[in-house]
DNA sequence: ACACGCTCCTGAACGC
DNA sequence: TGCGTTCAGGAGCGTG
């Protein structure tokens, strides 16, 4: 599913296609996905244009050029395809093809997701910050804002195991569960250990294993990208080595060790992790 | 303010 | 080309 490393390299794929470009066609299929589109979707989209296109947690977030802000989760199953140079007829929708945006180049780029988790919204640039699914939002991961104090800070007030308070999107912004298992497993602190009962040392390791295994997977993903968008043109999915996330049963990948991946289930989500390393 | 369960949805995996 | 059941999961929302 798309995480933020995801959602980051969807948005460098997107970025050159749509950014600068108008929206001269808008084809909007059905009335909703996990959330009614926004009233006029269609209309408010068509004619203008895209000046920036970036990523705020797992939202892309495109800047038009009205004051306008589209805003596009991909949920769990949502992905982008573009199809440079869309011929007449277009490419035939799917039945999970449920928005198409026809740029001024020629270039489609098609908006597919079977399980409708995701969605999109419209806001503006000055109501963006209170708008219902940005406020509140803890710091970019990657951003300055975010550092070792926030982050003990977050973890200090919290009554909850390490795992589900990393996974609040209030604490940090677009860590999803995968990348929660696999920044715990890095820093060998076990899932099940109280936020606030993370010393000095792990908090610190932990920020780094964040950003580590974020910018490993942003960096596999872009590699990936070029090669993809080869292929089929598709964005969204590529493949990871991931050490714990879904190898329940399996040896942990550590050499010197000689545990066994367990899968534990922490407020309804799966959580992978070795009890030998991880502690 | 916080913690937790419910909810949306359907493809994939699984059991018989 | 077997079919019915179970599960996964992001995140807003309601509840305690």
């Amino acid at each position: 599913m798309p995480e933020l490393p995801e959602v980051e390299t969807v948005c460098r794929g997107l970025a050159p296609v749509m950014e600068g470009r108008m929206l001269q066609q808008v084809v909007q299929r059905r009335p909703n996905l996990r959330t009614p589109f926004p009233a006029g979707f269609v209309e408010k989209l068509t004619g203008r244009r895209i000046d920036q296109l970036t990523r705020r947690a797992k939202y892309i977030v495109g800047y038009l050029d009205d004051g306008q802000v589209l805003l596009i989760h991909l949920g769990m199953s949502g992905r982008m395809t573009v199809f440079e140079n869309v011929g007449i007829p277009a490419p035939v929708a799917g039945k999970h093809d449920h928005v198409d945006f026809v740029m001024d180049s020629g270039a489609l780029v098609r908006f597919t997701d079977p399980r409708r988790f995701g969605l999109m919204e419209l806001t503006r640039v000055e109501e963006m910050a209170g708008h219902r699914m940005l406020a509140g939002i803890g710091p970019e991961p990657m951003g300055n804002s975010f550092n070792t104090d926030i982050l003990a800070v977050g973890l200090a007030r919290r009554n909850s195991p390490v795992k589900t308070a990393l996974l609040d999107q209030k604490l940090v912004a677009g860590l999803g569960n995968i990348y929660v298992c696999e920044a715990l497993f890095r820093s060998g602190i076990a899932p099940e250990r109280l936020a606030s009962s993370l010393n000095a040392d792990e908090i610190t390791l932990l920020f780094r294993e964040i950003r580590l295994v974020l910018e490993d997977a942003i960096a596999a993903g872009g590699s990936s990208l070029k090669d993809h968008r080869q292929a089929n043109g598709e964005l969204g999915y590529f493949q990871h080595n991931f050490r714990v996330y879904g190898r329940e049963n399996e040896s942990c990948v550590r050499e010197d060790c000689v545990g066994t991946v367990r899968r534990l289930v922490q407020a309804g989500r799966s959580s992978f992790y070795c009890p030998v390393c991880q502690k």
